[in-house]
DNA sequence: ACCTGAACACCGTTCAAGT
DNA sequence: ACCTGAACACCGTTCAAGT
């Protein structure tokens, strides 16, 4: 068990597949839907790849870039059906909420993302098909466009908040208590609004919080 | 200069102060304003401290939890002055706009903050302020308590996502050549809205954002 | 109780050298 | 051109052992 590094497990693995940023991208995404975000690093790719780190990046500029691509593929999985016409608010809601499920299983993923520009065929299919809701719903072009980005930027924090892996180890708990022990005096308005704080599902709280958004953009002309 | 490990520097220093946790916090606080958040290694600061990395677990949870304290550190320099009154709309922009502004410049604590829920005593006095100000607005308190989550949350998750620091590499330019080379046909709207996504100015579209998030939240009622 | 040396179990990325 | 072994320069966290 000691002895040099023979890497016999090669030999047991089915035939070496040839890479391609396509196969690495593929690997990656497998191994976050086994095992998490964090477990997709160079070397465990590599190695499921039959390869040393080092050949990655052949294939990927390196970890961020790659988690981009992640996402892309990981959003050939949304559907862009848009459904029955004549109801955008509904179909906008919806659409933004399975986008927010899909990451919510990968809050790694989300928190990575939120500091990209994602630029994916899917990303854009994505976006293309928020602005087409909007566009359906009379919203002028200019609030629709600014308010593509609040609305994404709210589903993927929201993911990346409220995840569901256990990396997310400090619940509310820890506010609630904070906020139990608090004297009123101190805190007047949370003391006050406490019950309210808490209030509501998940699911719930999304709901509100998107129609709210689009609310606003709808009815916030952009200046000048 | 090869040889055992002498810690002669620790001569050198001042003289070792007694550890505590503010004294850890502190010199936390202090490596992420000189050299930025990702230089905040449990290495580093022992280093700073004059002690081993496993000593600072004495006061300290984890990295999570020390980003939490160095967030509500650096919020100790937040004015939560709200100046005269009447005009809640404008105070509300402003707390927000200060907050995003001191996020901005750390965009990694931003980051790793959206996944924590803080509850240390400034990031309270923050929350009770915005309270107070939606409160002063006649904003009903159950659309109170879950917007200033929004708010926050799109507030940090923007410093998270646009902050200034060397960190973030990927730039709009990648999303902008992508949709510019893209062929109108595949992606309609975002040709078609290609000249309102990237108009503006950082603060010009900050200032939209809050005021139609806080136009959805004071305009959309909470269902039941 | 408080503190820590040393280890455990990893990381991303680069680059000289091979084919 | 494509690929990679090996190294570089680090990580967070634990725990047995000291005081």
């Amino acid at each position: 068990m000691s002895g040099r590094r023979v890497p016999v497990s090669r030999r047991d693995r089915p035939a070496k597949a040839p890479l391609s940023r396509a196969v690495v991208v593929g690997a990656a995404l497998a191994i976050m839907r086994a095992d998490g975000l964090e477990k997709v690093t160079m070397r465990r790719l590599a190695d499921e790849l039959d390869t040393g780190p080092a050949s990655l990046y052949v294939y990927v500029d390196n970890m961020a870039e790659l988690h981009g691509a992640i996402l892309d593929e990981l959003l050939a999985e949304l559907s862009f059906e848009t459904g029955a016409p004549g109801q955008w608010r509904e179909q906008l809601v919806d659409l933004l909420s399975r986008y927010t499920t899909l990451l919510f299983q990968y809050p790694g993923l989300a928190r990575s993302v939120l500091s990209l520009w994602p630029s994916g065929p899917h990303y854009l299919r994505l976006i293309d098909t928020l602005l087409g809701l909007l566009d359906a719903g009379l919203v002028p072009a200019q609030q629709a466009a600014w308010g593509v980005n609040v609305l994404l930027q709210h589903a993927t924090s929201t993911a990346a908040e409220h995840g569901t892996r256990a990396e997310n180890k400090t619940s509310p708990t820890a506010l609630t208590t904070a906020v139990d022990d608090v004297d009123a005096q101190r805190y007047p308005h949370i003391a006050r609004t406490a019950a309210a704080l808490w209030s509501g599902t998940g699911p719930q709280r999304q709901q509100w919080a998107f129609n709210a958004l689009i609310d606003g953009i709808t009815s916030t002309p952009v200046p000048e």
